[in-house]
DNA sequence: AGATACTTAAACAGCG
DNA sequence: TCGCTGTTTAAGTATC
């Protein structure tokens, strides 16, 4: 279809007829060579996700072990759930905490049932409740949180099933729509698995750097909207160097109503904040991350950049794209590639509203609101979580009827 | 109301 | 042959 002008990358993850280019065979998604196997997980990333560092995100690389150890949601489960939950017990991975539907205690997974809801009335279940999660960003949070950046298919599935139980008694559907997310979204780029190791069918997929941030943004617009209104920052925003659970006091939990997001998001919020700095400036940040400075904090400073979800170059077209264009993570979506890179944005921003349909809420890029969304995050993490979403959407949908 | 985002279903082909 | 993986198309729903 429509042809990667040259200079740039290329089909990097080529859509649908993009991606056919890169069949079997075709080099290293993520830039080049093979990846090891996943499974691996404990090994060292190499060759191609090293690469794929290189290319911005330094994180996936493999030997980086203390950026992930903070950051990745392994630490997360590992650290943070263990050390800041409202109960004082430790939540199981699978633990309600992980619903971010909100969903009452499982039959299965409410170990505390103190920590599993704050809000009243929301007795969903987790094993029942969808999670307002959109598949792309369950895959990205698979992907982010496996230890080499990497999963197969078969792995994808497993995180989701294991960290949203929803999906184990929902129809097998689900997976065709992951495998559909994987084919057409152009954040998920498909790896070759080692040469040699044969074990396995099908590829690896990872998250492209070049999407992280704006995969971040989407997860954090798709559940932070409200955040802002009920999370209490901390006094002082955090270092990257620190752990994010030494940040929050239970004081401040409590102080937390409804933050519709979840642990996984929080895990992504923060990551983002390093992330970002290495992902997308490079050239203008080194080291620690200060999330005081609100110009680190942005998705993405350059409009273009944070905007053409395409792998595509800058579209040509003379707009600008949005200041704080939300949900940018959807721009890469499959019928991206039918648009042609800047057919996304219609008006340029200064038109006014349709930056984006989820965005107009929090258009405005404000540190002080990420730190607000992270304190929220992790005060969630700790056992507060609503339903705001989910309820909100069923109540549309009952008002509809 | 229209555009967009997202989900779901299905068909199909390749591969182990 | 069967099941899994990956791609593609289409349709429907939800949101703005």
């Amino acid at each position: 279809m429509h042809e990667y002008p040259p200079g740039l990358m290329g089909p990097i993850i080529g859509m649908s007829p993009d991606k056919k280019a890169e069949s079997p065979g075709a080099q290293g998604v993520c830039g080049a060579g093979t990846l090891p196997e996943a499974e691996s997980a404990s090994s060292p990333m190499a060759t191609s996700l090293d690469q794929i560092g290189r290319a911005g995100a330094l994180s996936v690389v493999a030997g980086e072990s203390e950026d992930d150890e903070l950051t990745n949601l392994n630490w997360l489960h590992e650290n943070l759930l263990q050390n800041f939950t409202l109960g004082g017990e430790a939540q199981p991975i699978n633990s309600p905490l992980f619903d971010i539907e909100g969903g009452g205690g499982s039959p299965h997974s409410n170990t505390t049932s103190s920590t599993s809801s704050v809000s009243a009335g929301s007795e969903r279940d987790p094993y029942k409740s969808k999670p307002t999660f959109s598949f792309s960003l369950l895959i990205y949070m698979a992907i982010e949180q496996s230890p080499s950046k990497s999963l197969p298919v078969k792995d994808i599935y497993g995180w989701i099933l294991k960290h949203f139980p929803y999906f184990s008694s929902a129809p097998t559907g689900w997976k065709n729509s992951v495998r559909h997310n994987l084919s057409l979204n152009k954040c998920f780029r498909k790896v070759e698995r080692s040469i040699g190791k044969t074990n396995g069918k099908g590829s690896l997929w990872c998250v492209h750097p070049e999407f992280r941030p704006m995969l971040m943004q989407a997860l954090k617009k798709q559940h932070f909207p409200n955040a802002h209104a009920f999370c209490t920052p901390p006094a002082s925003p955090p270092s990257a160097s620190s752990p994010p659970h030494h940040l929050f006091t239970s004081e401040q939990c409590c102080a937390l109503k409804e933050c519709d997001f979840d642990a996984a998001t929080a895990m992504m919020l923060l990551k983002s904040a390093s992330e970002q700095n290495i992902d997308s400036y490079p050239d203008d940040q080194e080291g620690p991350i200060d999330l005081s400075r609100r110009d680190l904090v942005v998705v993405s400073r350059d409009p273009k950049q944070d905007h053409n979800y395409s792998s595509t170059p800058v579209p040509p077209c003379p707009r600008q794209m949005p200041p704080s264009q939300p949900d940018n993570f959807s721009l890469a979506l499959h019928h991206d590639q039918e648009r042609g890179g800047c057919t996304r944005w219609p008006r340029s921003p200064l038109q006014g509203p349709l930056l984006g349909k989820r965005s107009r809420r929090d258009s405005r890029p404000d540190v002080d609101e990420e730190l607000k969304e992270a304190a929220g995050s992790l005060l969630h993490l700790a056992g507060i979580r609503t339903s705001l979403v989910a309820s909100r959407r069923k109540s549309r949908k009952l008002s509809r009827k």
